[in-house]
DNA sequence: TTGTATGCGTTATCAC
DNA sequence: GTGATAACGCATACAA
């Protein structure tokens, strides 16, 4: 008595071609509608197929051709809006290309980053599309890759490495105007609240605020400086940390590395009375669907994932197609805008 | 010179048994520590393994035992806070076990389920675990994983059919718990947000709705009730709708089958000037992570997604280990808390 | 345009 | 406890 494990037997392209009285080479052949065929023959496999219930054989063709039409795909974390569209975009892609997509999560954390690298590795993935963690430092785990020459490409967190390209937003140039306007909102005393130094986007991001900042005279105040892992609960401790500094130090903006702080920092503070934007103007970074939903509407930096998405599969599956320039060419910067909202609109009265 | 897709030969058993003056056999139950073996042998073949960088070749394996070691997962999609956990439930629980999980979205669209459906049974997958898109009405895109007994156990939106197992909360119970708490806080004319009624879950909210409201003698209003995709429009199109509504006919209390719809459905009605939860007390379902960060904080029903991946998947492995009672069984039901938040206290002045 | 023959890497079966 | 061998299903080099 077969159990529940037991798999049926398959069809298999030799039951086709035995059917068919062909060679199974032929069945293989017409089944990929390759060139050099009999328009017939090809009509008759193909309609033979349908009706046997045939279904190509992943492994055995990968067995045999060494590749797995399919690509992998770490992201730090899956439960954001930017991240979720950056994945739509590698699926779009993917899908055209006829590849198959595996997507793990490093939860942030450089020993899961690196589980996921071996177990995509050991799927035998095509390809590797990777956001960092925000503590990984070393690369010794992608290193399998890069001596296989499966390429790698990152987006959003890039690579601290040559061996490959990357796709991201100028977040230096994002972060200085997202202070610039706030400046130009009468904003005095500014507050960073940023992510890990370790990630590239935060260091840009910290320098673009600094530089806009030089750029009109203001001095930079270490005390305004708050380097996190941009959570929920970093939100409230920002919060907390400027009510507890005296009004002379309290700063009159924020602007902080994502929305999710923001947001949550922004909570506490009405909560303890703070008006926004009016004591305390706000800019946020990613247009996460929440900036739309809280009050004030958070002003905030598009961060466009879908486009981000698309262009690290499509530079994947050049590689893939022999196109090294597309590894060459190190960096591919797309654009992001500042989208004004309430929490940062303080006209000078 | 080899390109980059030439992939350098991969270490085999073969190798390995060469070096060790060995069989390939022997090699390959070293390997998988299978009892019958010399423990100093195995020790050899493992140091030699790890030396030579040798990797398994899943392909290989799965061609010749036909199984994958991997399992489908098709949710509708992946954006929300809920859906998140539930799969960093099945992800824990498929990794203990030494399986891969492969996720798809359906985005709420049959044709995409279908799509889905078909590339995962391609992909030969173990089990199938499975929420179902809005609009999903036949099953025939399931029917090759029944014909072919690969077990399919659904989550949160349960297949409308005895062949497979489901893991849900007791949406009516919630349903009814929340109405009645509106009722004791003193509404009298309760508005429902709710979804497709093709989908157990808002059919089983709306049951729960309908019967609080019968249990307090309070008649059911036709015009009170409104279906939709609880997306972020509807919940702005229903907030129209309720400013539309003469004053005698208006609700002064919303329960919203999801948390995203009830924010964005407050959020457009405080704009227009209405007191919550004053004029209109709230109560929305999943405990979103926005549910706590809008203002007021809003009531919500916890959907436990972490625990119901969990139970998902724990059940799939017990069929996929040959206990079939696991089929049998047809309903889990997890716990769902009402978690009582600002938006719905309207304590009797 | 089609057929023949072989190998991809692993594991199960059967010997020894 | 270990070895020899066949088979899993497909795709390609080569022959016809």
């Amino acid at each position: 008595m077969p159990s529940l494990l037991t798999m049926h037997k398959d069809v298999t392209i030799y039951d086709l071609a035995r059917e068919l009285n062909l060679s199974p080479a032929t069945i293989s052949r017409g089944l990929k509608k390759s060139n050099a065929h009999n328009n017939d023959t090809v009509a008759r496999i193909l309609r033979k197929a349908e009706e046997m219930g045939y279904r190509h054989n992943n492994f055995a063709s990968s067995l045999r051709n060494r590749r797995t039409q399919t690509i992998g795909v770490i992201v730090h974390r899956m439960n954001s809006y930017f991240m979720a569209t950056v994945v739509a975009g590698i699926e779009d892609v993917a899908r055209k290309e006829g590849y198959h997509i595996i997507i793990t999560q490093s939860l942030e954390k450089k020993e899961l980053e690196k589980t996921n690298a071996q177990t995509l590795f050991d799927k035998r993935v095509d390809g590797l599309l990777i956001s960092l963690a925000f503590d990984t430092t070393d690369l010794a785990h992608l290193e399998p890759f890069f001596d296989k020459h499966i390429p790698v490409i990152s987006f959003d967190r890039p690579l601290p490495s040559d061996k490959s390209a990357c796709v991201v937003i100028d977040n230096y140039q994002a972060a200085h105007n997202a202070v610039t306007h706030l400046i130009e909102q009468g904003c005095k005393r500014i507050m960073h609240i940023g992510g890990n130094l370790l990630r590239d986007v935060y260091a840009e991001r910290l320098r673009g605020y600094r530089q806009s900042l030089e750029d009109h005279n203001i001095a930079y105040a270490e005390h305004l400086v708050r380097l996190c892992e941009l959570n929920e609960q970093d939100g409230i401790d920002a919060a907390n940390y400027i009510l507890s500094l005296n009004v002379r130090e309290r700063p009159d903006a924020v602007f902080c590395a994502n929305d999710v702080s923001a947001a949550y920092c922004m909570s506490r503070l009405k909560e303890r009375g703070i008006k926004i934007p009016e004591e305390i103007a706000f800019v946020g970074f990613n247009n996460d669907a929440l900036s739309r939903l809280i009050e004030p509407k958070l002003t905030t930096i598009d961060n466009p994932g879908y486009a981000i998405g698309e262009a690290a599969a499509t530079g994947l599956f050049n590689v893939l197609k022999g196109d090294e320039t597309a590894l060459k060419t190190n960096k591919l910067v797309l654009k992001s805008p500042l989208l004004i909202r309430a929490s940062s609109k303080r006209l000078k009265k």
